[in-house]
DNA sequence: ATATAGTGTGTATTTATTACACTAAGGTAA
DNA sequence: TTACCTTAGTGTAATAAATACACACTATAT
């Protein structure tokens, strides 16, 4: 290209938006800032990205210096390049979101220090966030939105083994809406991609459900068959 | 953030998909190119974003020069940032798709000199590209394709008039497979976001076709009403 | 034994999708 | 002016999917 404006440089990183589900509530996980600019502010967990480093592998070094995770669902959705969003100057972000299973059982673990002060915050409740982090999020849903209406990226989020109310549950979370019992669970179970066990749920004071899981060898032979849901 | 790892910046550029819709067939405008890297390649359009402007303007600013063009409907759909997409170094690209009414009779009239160089290809039929260009714009396609059907972005691609047959053709194209006529007319008449005109196609040889035309306000009075299209 | 709380199930109605073929209109060419 | 060519424009029946809706079952706690 030719080059008729000056090139120049700009630091650039990767911000991650970390969704978990928790206690029957859909979360995320912020850090709190403890740096220059926006300091004792809650931010989406985001570094920069090394010189040698592609963006994907970013996110996932990202993610694992927080949690100590890897191999977690992430996907792009939007890169971020207002002039003024940072103080410091031109950043530009690229933004990921990643959905992982929360063991209650198994803390998170970071790798790094300032993943110290990260927490799970409900989606619905949110703090004011550092930078234009609000508006990340905010895409972020809309994406995931759009996306679980089609692909199975629910699964991501539960355990192993859950009931099909956990899971009716998480799209209703998602969605933000109501849907059916009756029709929720002949859908999703038409869809084949569930496979029963023969186990139930334990401790609960009430009848228990069974437990299924999700069959991704019966997923991937439906080759894009999509999902739906609208209510 | 803590520094713990060392900043670096890096080059970035905003790379175009633009699509056109002429004789019936579904086109993209590429640049040849005639700098360093890739010499004689064909590429998408693209440039270096500027110190001072955000990215959606920098899409629009190249995509002016390059044709003129303002005011056209521009969507960013994903960051490409491998180490070694480009052969000077670090480069990360944040990619647009646009779509612009194609008008045989008004040439597009580049501003700046690399333009000189920019041709309609048939998407089923490009050259090899240059840098991961060939990527980028596989990438768009699914973009555009999942975007068709729920929302009417194709419109951005017909004249202001158009018959059903074109819009349909278009849709044929974009999917990539064949709708049938009465069921496509039936369902896109029904969503109300056509107006039907007084005024018949003009200089063809047999029965000429009723125009219609996009009717925005209609369309954004059912918000969020999203069009679909299987068969 | 009984109260409690969530599980699990079926059917009828409405709506959307699909498959399918001929007549109407306008222009061209003999 | 007539025959012909090409595309426009239309309806219905069959099937599939989405929706609305309510009660009996079961495990546990008291």
């Amino acid at each position: 290209m030719q080059e008729i404006v000056p090139k120049f440089e700009s630091i650039f990183t990767v911000d991650c938006v970390v969704f978990g589900f928790d206690e029957g509530e859909l979360k995320v996980l912020l850090i709190e800032r403890n740096e220059e600019d926006y300091t004792g502010w809650w931010a989406l967990p985001g570094y920069y990205v090394q010189q040698d480093e592609g963006l994907d592998p970013a996110a996932e070094r990202i993610l694992y210096e927080l949690t100590g995770l890897r191999d977690i669902y992430m996907e792009q959705f939007y890169a971020f390049g207002d002039v003024d969003r940072h103080p410091q100057g031109r950043v530009i972000t690229v933004a990921y979101f990643a959905m992982i299973r929360l063991n209650p059982l198994k803390e998170l673990k970071p790798v790094i220090n300032y993943a110290r002060k990260a927490f799970w915050h409900p989606i619905n409740d949110l703090p004011k966030l550092a930078f234009d982090h609000t508006q990340i999020f905010e895409k972020s849903l809309e994406k995931i939105r759009r996306k679980i209406s089609y692909q199975p990226i629910a699964f991501e989020l539960l355990p192993e083994k859950f009931t099909l109310t956990q899971l009716q549950h998480l799209y209703e979370l998602i969605l933000n809406k109501k849907l059916d019992k009756r029709n929720f669970r002949k859908k999703m179970l038409n869809y084949g991609i569930l496979k029963e066990l023969d186990e139930k749920q334990r401790g609960v004071s009430y009848r228990a459900a069974t437990l299924y899981k999700f069959d991704r060898r019966k997923y991937a032979r439906l080759f894009q068959k999509e999902l739906s849901f609208s209510k």
